[in-house]
DNA sequence: TTGTATGCGTTATCAT
DNA sequence: ATGATAACGCATACAA
């Protein structure tokens, strides 16, 4: 900046006004300025503005998995929204561990990111601890809690699977497994299926943990496993993941069961896909969009020195009765 | 680090050898130091960090689409290798523009990152001035070029899409069409297919642009297209992605199509789905994996002051012959 | 509207 | 092994 400036004939504290605020310096310096600028390929050091600013203009955001479309499709409505408003996203990848989030949220936030964006409500003491200490917004999305850091943007997982439970029992389904991807909130959802439909049903209902993310492969492990083991031979299998739910529905027409009349099948997620196999899934749809989109306003709220109406915001899921079940 | 020193009974310049280099201090001072840490919650500053020791450790990453699994593949793989070096990834979506990927550098830079990977080999003229001004490692994933800017690690895409129209030929097809994303390289690949295609048979082969981003629906909207268009009521569709040849060949199977007697399908990515689809999906399989890997190699040991054997890495790709084509 | 002085929280360079 | 001091490149408060 000292140098563009004594090109453009004036001082260091000019040039950055012409920069940040072009409204404060008068229409000749900012030309003058703009074409030493130009001149020069400068480009202005954020690191050292974010020092003195003490605002990086930086927010984390940490999912679990970036090649997860439902993650990724969260991350994308997020990140549009704050870049809009002239934030930047460092983006990192969790896995579905606590601990290993706990490492990823000490290194975020050494960059001391404005904001902070965390998937889940499972988190280390620690962590909590830190961006508690942090005093910034924090939002966690994916999910609703009832002891929020800060921000919760999300719907009720277990509700969700109990609507698909009650859903499954009014379609008139007496037997019903699950195919579970090892992922918490998934297993809160089986959780809540298999009590639900148990409890309408008087029937227990078998479930295949995956033990991994979620896969075609792993569905159709899943659904063969739950054959195998529990001479699973018809019914409902309720999936953690439309992904799962593909490969059951794989695996079924592989073995020659006719979805839905000799297995029907239940996704979540209702990812592009979903709508488009044959037959087309049942699944859970999660306005993943909105969900980014509402991170990010309640996010910029809280950036302005307002108080959001409400710490946490449920956003709900629905229904959507396709072939498959 | 003033007031950790403080309560340890040090200075603040030993809090910094002990936090960034515990070899530096004695063990007993090195305990203190640490028990300050704990105590006070203690999260280093590393913009402060980054100013004075004019390493950012943060490196960039542009992709177009960040819920492609293409591109998150690659990015997942990239950074993975980067943080065990201690890196941290500054992500962000580009878009399929040149003009809108040029902001985006522009903001990468101001954040001084260590290294940055770009997706592709088209810049604005602007982009590459810039980026060979920033002075430090840039790599172009996803494709080679005879004038890389710096580093370069991917593969020949029209020699991809020749060896899709040579396999095409092979197999006995004498008619062809393509259905292609809006993407630069899609647009290439098609070219290749088409002008090989056509060199090989003497027919032309006509084209569906889906005007977007590759998704079932516009793979359907294709197929479609080139049936009413076209009149196109068989032979072999070569598409830009396997998403795109998966919306073909649901498209084609609900106007009662047979697969591959009627109409052959070849896609391009060899994504988990498309050995699992009925039939399992011709591809061409790129190594998404190590693409990502390699490009992180290759930016550490230019880290590492090393100058690597060559600047630019083709890591070639494959024709995975299945049932579809 | 513009300029001067100061500080942001570290690391690097010396010195002890 | 440890400490004092000076950058790092910008933004803020204040003065002119």
């Amino acid at each position: 900046m000292h140098d563009v400036g004594r090109i453009a004939g004036v001082s260091q504290v000019t040039v950055s006004r012409a920069l940040s605020d072009p409204s404060k310096v008068s229409p000749e310096t900012l030309t003058k300025v703009m074409g030493a600028v130009e001149a020069t390929g400068f480009v202005p050091n954020a690191i050292a503005g974010a020092l003195a600013s003490r605002k990086s203009r930086l927010v984390s955001a940490l999912v679990p998995s970036i090649t997860n479309v439902v993650y990724s499709s969260m991350v994308r409505a997020f990140s549009e929204r704050l870049r809009a408003h002239g934030y930047q996203i460092l983006l990192s990848e969790t896995g579905f561990a606590p601990e290993a989030e706990e490492a990823t949220v000490v290194a975020h936030l050494s960059r001391r990111p404005d904001a902070i964006m965390l998937t889940g409500i499972q988190h280390t003491p620690q962590a909590r601890r830190l961006l508690l200490a942090a005093g910034i917004p924090v939002v966690e999305l994916w999910d609703v809690s009832d002891s929020p850091i800060d921000l919760c943007v999300g719907f009720h997982h277990v509700d969700a699977a109990r609507a698909a439970a009650e859903f499954a029992r009014d379609r008139g389904y007496r037997v019903a497994a699950t195919v579970t991807a090892a992922d918490e909130r998934a297993c809160r959802r089986r959780t809540g299926f298999a009590e639900r439909f148990t409890r309408d049903t008087g029937n227990p209902v078998p479930d295949f943990d995956t033990g991994g993310a979620a896969s075609i492969a792993a569905g159709r492990q899943g659904l063969a496993g739950l054959i195998d083991r529990h001479g699973i031979g018809g019914g409902l299998i309720y999936c953690s993941s439309d992904i799962i739910a593909h490969g059951v529905m794989i695996e079924a027409q592989s073995r020659g069961l006719r979805i839905p009349d000799e297995l029907a099948v239940i996704g979540f997620g209702d990812q592009e896909f979903a709508r488009h196999l044959e037959p087309a899934l049942t699944t859970v749809r999660i306005d993943l969009a909105q969900l980014g989109q509402s991170a990010a306003d309640a996010v910029l709220s809280r950036l302005d020195g307002q108080t959001p109406p409400s710490p946490v915001i449920d956003l709900g899921f629905e229904i959507v009765a396709r072939a498959s079940a």
